[in-house]
RNA sequence: GCCCCCAUCGACUAGCGGCCCAGGUCGCCACCCUUUCAAGGUGGUAGCGCGGGUUCGAAUCCCGCUGGGGGCACCA
């Protein structure tokens, strides 16, 4: 039997880092299987249900490489088989009337067990089962009634969600049952926390795709991070690429401890895939992140700066401030007078970054500088900041006319090179 | 309150009875390299929650405790 698997969230906003994490683990298992992976939306309760939400979700998994089979389906579509199946289970006696509602009768005596795909053997007792409401007294089929029906429709083979679900598992259990119909098998992922130890939520940063999107993270080390998160292929591999991934994950691997969120891993992660990309790659990313965040800088100047910065910025985001100098001219404090350092670069000719080396390092030896004393205070008149990309290729990026307007000589004018930000 | 799940360095984890006085990665610290910052290199810091068993032998199996998490709707 070929693996069939789902994600089927509820239409409320963008899908929270934890919802990603189990439909990451989903796909990579359907991948890995060669089976299919489908995306069901979950919007019976019409009152919760956020508009834009539907479209959020396909566009975070499509961003992460996610991609799912078949069109996506909605839950609200299958309404009046949920009714039927309830009025079959009414006329069976497995079901019963109770004030407009539908109820199912549960057992009380004995435990539901199924063996879960990461956790083992799990018992739940029966006495603890309620008989749970299947339609509600507007003909609305509840969350507990349509999604095993679903599972049940679209042939799915092994649900895999969120340990919030476990108590839910022996009730769609016993409803498939009365059903007739067959079981999946159940497995359940344990939760993603917060550095408290809580659930991962809004205070402890970034929750969605799509935060971490606009901060600069790749799809690749995003990926990577979250499957680790849970799961392991052995004991010394940590960096992955999505293919790397769906060949090696395996069920057996998953853990079933909850895992606490390490943004600082995270971005060292992102660091690593990012340097990876091979250097044509990383500008065309570094562009369409800075258009994304609305920066108009110049194009062709954001590609001659993206190799001197590929090996010193762990995130997208982080470029504005790293580079921006080259965009437009730093504010300054103190009016910048360098006069001597003017005169060494005047005469470079052309102005590239091993002549403007030359030049530079004549000047420090000529005043008796170790190179450090003479460029920091070069690289603060120019880029404003203490911390920067290589100084000589900077320079040579900016071009004598503004290097020399930044140290003092002929300033006044204009901007940079390129168009001011945002 | 009741039910279920979980438990190895600060964090992610390897470990599925002897290979472990516990290995890898992030972080942190030190040193090297170095025009800043990174990257890279080297070394270091730090852990099996507690108590009982089982066994020749337990991080690994069992029980209890403690701690943490999740769930108990005509929400999903």
């Amino acid at each position: 039997m070929s693996v069939v698997v789902r994600m089927a969230p509820s239409p409320t906003g963008f899908p929270h880092i934890g919802l990603v994490h189990t439909a990451l683990f989903n796909w990579l298992f359907a991948r890995h299987e060669g089976g299919e992976f489908r995306l069901r939306i979950e919007n019976t309760d019409t009152s919760r249900e956020v508009e834009e939400a539907t479209q959020q979700i396909q566009d975070s998994l499509s961003w992460l490489g996610l991609d799912w089979d078949g069109d996506v389906t909605f839950q609200l579509d299958r309404m009046e088989r949920c009714k039927e199946e309830a009025h079959r289970l009414l006329e069976e006696g497995k079901a019963y009337e109770d004030e407009g509602a539908i109820r199912v009768r549960m057992p009380d005596e004995g435990v539901t067990v199924w063996d879960d795909l990461i956790r083992g053997r799990i018992e739940y007792p029966n006495e603890k089962l309620e008989d749970l409401v299947l339609v509600r007294g507007d003909g609305r089929p509840t969350y507990n009634f349509a999604s095993p029906i679903e599972d049940w429709l679209d042939g799915i083979t092994h649900v895999l969600r969120g340990e919030d679900h476990i108590s839910n598992t022996p009730k769609q259990i016993r409803i498939l049952e009365a059903l007739g119909a067959p079981l999946p098998a159940y497995g359940h992922v344990a939760n993603i926390l917060g550095a408290d130890g809580k659930k991962l939520s809004k205070r402890h940063g970034a929750t969605s795709v799509e935060e971490f999107r606009a901060q600069g993270y790749i799809p690749e080390a995003l990926v990577n991070f979250l499957a680790l998160l849970g799961w392991s292929y052995d004991d010394k591999t940590t960096v992955m690429s999505r293919d790397e991934l769906v060949e090696r994950f395996t069920l057996e691997r998953v853990g079933a401890s909850p895992a606490v969120f390490d943004f600082a891993k995270l971005e060292w992660l992102n660091g690593v895939h990012l340097r990876a990309l091979p250097p044509d790659e990383y500008a065309d990313r570094l562009v369409a992140y800075l258009r994304e965040q609305g920066y108009e800088w110049d194009e062709e100047l954001i590609r001659r700066a993206a190799p001197l910065v590929q090996e010193k910025i762990a995130t997208l985001g982080e470029f504005p401030q790293f580079a921006g100098f080259l965009f437009a001219r730093p504010a300054q404090a103190e009016p910048v007078d360098m006069p001597e350092v003017a005169e060494a670069l005047e005469p470079v000719e052309p102005f590239t970054s091993e002549r403007i080396e030359a030049a530079l390092r004549g000047f420090a030896e000529q005043h008796g500088l170790k190179p450090r004393e003479a460029f920091q205070p070069i690289r603060l008149a120019v880029t404003g900041s203490k911390i920067s990309p290589g100084l000589f290729e900077s320079l040579e990026l900016l071009g004598k006319e503004e290097t020399l307007a930044r140290v003092g000589r002929g300033s006044g004018r204009g901007g940079a090179s390129g168009s001011s930000a945002r």
